[in-house]
Formats: structure tokens, C-alpha cells, sequence
DNA sequence: GCGACAG
DNA sequence: ATCTTGTCGC
């Protein structure tokens, strides 16, 4: 997979603001996604103290075999050392180079990536999986399991319930319960998708754990367990 | 000025 | 995110 470069990487907090909020101009917001076979997930982990990120991918086929058993295509897990800390609103710029690393490896071409973070629910609109979405040119949607900014009411209790997670007047994602009595995770568009899809496709990809399966086997492949 | 704050 | 065992609950 190719990626045109779209910026710099290595920005003084600062600049890597100002950059964001140049770049949230560059979401898309409507759905334009291509027939879907393949559904990669992207989770980044890290080792030796948090001195080396680990990036992880793993590609789904779509759809799945049966409800939250899906077919596991191709795995990719990238080491590099760690370029930044975590700093709150800046998380892309420490971990979206090592998940680029990790697509460049991959062999088959995914039509949707679920990332784990935000995607337009971040204070300038542009959290991790809007910025990879951007750098891919690929439709991305969030999958986080807290929150980072905006105001919610709880949503009920039964799988599949949500409520509406908004900022001011905007609606940035959706608080989804993806599993009965268990806390909820936040869904948001990354890149090339509307709210609604976004939502269907994290619940299409539900089984019986809190987290849709790209994400929870990213997750695993990411802190070295699976 | 005082909190809040994805992973 | 990561360091970490057993334990409570469905």
C-alpha cells in the first residue's frame, strides 16, 4: 500500500496544533466507501518501557463466517522506537507513523480500517483515525474506550443502545453500548464516513465482547499476546 | 486560574 | 499505554 506525503512528522507540540486543525479542513465526512471484503483493525502497543512502539494490523475478510467470527486474512506487527510521548489531542503524532509502517507491509488492500482511538471526536476534529485516514486516503472510523472531549448521556443498558457525543453544537460521535452492562466505547468517523456508518459497521462487527473484532485482535497482536 | 485529558 | 494475581460475576 502507497502513501503520498502529506507532512512532516516530527513538530513541535505548537506546530502540530496548528497543522491539525489545517488538516481537520480535509476530513470527509459523507461515506464514500468502495464494496467492502476486507476490514483491517490498527492498535499500537509498546515495549522496553515504552522505549519501542509496536504497531499491529490485522485484516479481516468480510463478511464473517458467522456473527463475531471472522476469518483472519494477514497480520503485520511493526517495532520502531518510540518517536514522542503521549501528549492529550497529540496521540496521532506518536502513533500513526509506526501504523503507516505497518500498512506498507501488507500484501492485501483493506476498503475499511477501525482504529483504536478517536476519530472526529478530538478537540480540532482530527484524532488518530481521521489522521491516518487522511495519509491512507481511506475510510477510517474510532473505536475508543474512553473519552477525550465532549458531553453524553449514559446510553441504556443493552447492547446496541447509544447516545449521541457532542461538542458545542457538533455531533462528534456516539457512545455505544457493545455489550450488555459492560462500559461503553466511543464512536466517531475518522475519514470518509458518516456518524451512521461509522456506527453500523462498529456494531456489524460486534461478537461477544466489548470490543468489534479488528480492534480486539489488533489489540491483542499490539500488547504481544495474541 | 482550575480541571480534564484517546493511548 | 504499561507494571501485575486472584477474584467477583454473568
Amino acid at each position: 500500500m502507497s502513501t503520498s506525503p502529506l507532512h512532516d512528522w516530527n513538530l513541535a507540540p505548537q506546530a502540530a496544533i496548528e497543522l491539525q486543525k489545517r488538516l481537520a479542513g480535509r476530513v470527509e465526512l459523507e461515506d464514500r466507501l468502495d464494496p467492502v471484503s476486507r476490514i483491517a483493525g490498527v492498535d499500537i502497543g509498546f515495549e522496553e518501557g515504552g522505549e519501542i512502539t509496536r504497531a499491529a494490523v490485522v485484516v479481516l475478510a468480510w463478511p464473517p463466517i458467522a456473527t463475531g467470527d471472522f476469518e483472519v486474512v494477514e497480520q503485520v506487527v511493526h517495532r520502531e522506537p518510540t518517536r514522542m510521548p503521549y501528549i492529550p489531542g497529540l496521540l496521532s503524532f506518536r502513533e500513526v507513523p509506526a501504523a503507516l509502517a505497518a500498512f506498507a507491509r501488507l500484501t492485501t488492500q483493506p476498503e475499511l480500517i477501525m482504529v483504536d482511538g478517536q476519530g472526529i471526536a478530538h478537540p480540532r476534529r482530527l484524532g488518530v483515525a481521521s489522521h491516518l485516514g487522511l495519509w491512507l486516503d481511506l475510510p477510517t472510523l474510532g473505536i475508543a474506550k474512553s473519552r477525550l472531549c465532549g458531553r453524553h448521556a449514559e446510553p441504556g443498558n443493552e447492547k446496541g443502545d447509544w447516545t449521541p457525543l457532542k461538542h458545542g453544537e457538533d455531533t462528534i460521535g456516539a457512545v455505544l453500548r457493545s455489550r450488555t452492562n459492560v462500559k461503553p466505547v466511543f464512536v466517531s468517523p475518522g475519514h470518509r464516513l458518516s456518524l451512521p456508518t461509522a456506527l453500523d459497521w462498529a456494531t456489524a462487527c460486534l461478537g461477544r465482547t466489548k470490543l468489534p473484532e479488528p480492534t480486539r485482535l489488533a489489540d491483542r497482536l499490539a500488547s504481544r499476546r495474541g
